[in-house]
DNA sequence: GATGAATGAGGCTTCATTCAT
DNA sequence: TATGAATGAAGCCTCATTCAT
């Protein structure tokens, strides 16, 4: 008798559209009008399915953040908790930059624009952060534990890595040309190697050592 | 019978009052007349020293970037031309975040978001990135010339420090409970060390090794 | 296999809501919306039954309307056709503001806010006034022939009063402080002795003593 | 050097044009397209010389108390302070209905009925409203003292008078064809006369005389 | 140089009403 | 009857920019 709900697509489409809409020109530059186009959809519409704008980004952070934990974990689990392969696998998942989604990587970096200044951002932010700087920490720990690294602050080198990749996001993103082509990940293996002094060399990505 | 010029005070004034505001409310959010409230002046000056809103951002940029070179170039003066030396202090100089400005450092996020979108900023921002890995690239160079650092790509390790500067830069910025006190200028000169095999260790900030 | 018709109860039910909202939020600020959530109903099943928010509007003006003649007519029985006595419960029935309900009363501003603009509401708001109005004026007719009254224009001091009784609406709706407590009843009904076998007549403006 | 400031006169011609269109429209329906057009200005304006919409409703609110707290003022001047004769004017000046502007009376029970739900509203028109009823509480009050009036709540009496002048407001500007022609002042001092001499109570309700 | 009023486009949001199911 | 998604027109407000003084 009643239609069928569809507010599940619609949510989708419309986060969805944000994302590509705001990749291109930024939160403030992405118009509610623009997202509705870029949805196919009437303007009105979006309202009736979120109650404002920044229930829409933070829409666009969750669903980031949870495509990306999704993938980091099916790329781990090929490492079959080997941590040494775990940390390399770690590192060329962020860092296959060139295979990498520029409208993703320009929608984080506007995110975490926007987590300066909204609290809720900085949240959802924080969480997606916390969430990697955790998965890459406890990878660290169980080196230590394993006697292939060695580190006596997994939290701290953890972190380090996460920024390093983080600022590679944003060089790649703004100064592409900056960074020397294939660079980034070669270069962040040898950071890992000066903080978690490994017994064995960190794989390069493809070859399973 | 001409008044002086005061133009350059202004455009100073004006420059600084945008960088204050757009710490805050981010660069869209920056409402010329917010800026000029906080300049002390009446909204219609701001647009007799400035054509537009983004001229001012592009001053901002280039304010920001000369005083950072400046500043570093100081910093570098005291290491008396020994690149161990000069690369700690470049890492100490740009990592000591608890007594960073957490203004421009704000500012600074946001004018990599605006790169993202308008050519104008990004030529801006990569100039100053371009200039900060080539002062890093030199250090290196020179510590490579010299026996005291071991590295085949001057411009891959400069580039990937300072993407962990950048990266840092992000999370202190925005999720600064995530990073350990204290941990960012140590973690980084013990990825520099990874990327660079330096003969004898990096001297902490402070200690003259 | 038809389903008993239901309309009524509907009816009823999106009628009562919108009095609900509407004695919070005025007329133009009750949303549909609001309107069929405050009836526990689907928003399309509104306009199902009412043509437009307008026909709501007559509806909620109707049935206070109808409660308001039924509750008074009710009151005025116990009077048992003694015209004094009429006018006392008449006065009481419309002053008890202590017992009254502040939603209808409320909602009763807002109609009359209403009938200013919209010939709709004027006619059904002037058809309630007008019948109140009857009822008082007849009871002072009838007092007049029972020599209980002197008036020689029922028709002026019922709308006397019945303005005194609207102006006492209005600031126990607004302005309640304003009203001495306990007060409006005792002073309409002095009024209405005023009216009703005056003594002396104050003098008309421009006249002296 | 600098254009003069005629934010004054704006802001009158501001409020005088809300004032006319919330005449006709009410408050939500005058739209600031409409305020701005009636005033013959660019719509931007509008909110560059009053906060917001609420702000200027306050604005007429403000400058309808003014207006007729000094004619009221300037009326009851003329009665040489004379209770009796200040009564009959206070009395003639609000219900000289048919030469009363009608923009105005129709925008001060717009008025009221936004007093009910906004507070700021509420308190300007509760300002307004305690200054005119104290205003003739203390015409009421020389009367007593001068032993023209008789009367133990001079509060009271001033209240249910102007609680009547409010309701014939409502009824002039709503439903005038009810009120007998020239009929409102007349009984109105009618019904002074009773609050303010009375000869026999009417009966309380439940009492049977 | 300086002021601040003026302009008008455009953004977010709300809403009465319609419609497919 | 009932549902709730869909539509698109406004409405309020903000803002970069211009302009008269």
């Amino acid at each position: 008798m009643a239609r069928p709900s569809n507010t599940d697509e619609r949510r989708e489409q419309i986060t969805r559209a944000l994302q590509k809409v705001m990749a291109k020109n930024g939160y403030d530059g992405a118009s509610i009008a623009d997202v509705a186009s870029a949805a196919g959809l009437a303007t009105g519409l979006v309202h009736y399915h979120f109650k404002n704008k920044l229930e829409i980004l933070l829409a666009v952070v969750k669903r980031i953040a949870e495509a990306h934990d999704s993938n980091l974990a099916h790329v781990l689990e090929k490492a079959e908790g080997d941590p040494v392969r775990e940390l390399a696998a770690f590192i060329d998942f962020h860092l296959a930059l060139e295979s990498a989604d520029p409208e993703t990587l320009a929608c984080w970096i506007t995110v975490s624009g926007e987590a300066l200044r909204e609290s809720r951002v900085r949240r959802a932010f924080e969480g997606a952060m916390a969430g990697t700087v955790e998965s890459l920490a406890s990878i660290v720990r169980r080196g230590v534990e394993g006697r292939v690294f060695r580190c006596d602050d997994d939290k701290s080198a953890a972190c380090a890595l996460v920024s390093a990749i983080q600022g590679y996001f944003v060089l790649s993103a703004t100064v592409p040309s900056l960074i020397p082509r294939g660079s980034a990940a070669r270069a962040v293996r040898q950071m890992a190697t000066g903080l978690l002094s490994p017994t064995r060399p960190l794989p390069a990505p493809g070859r399973r050592s």
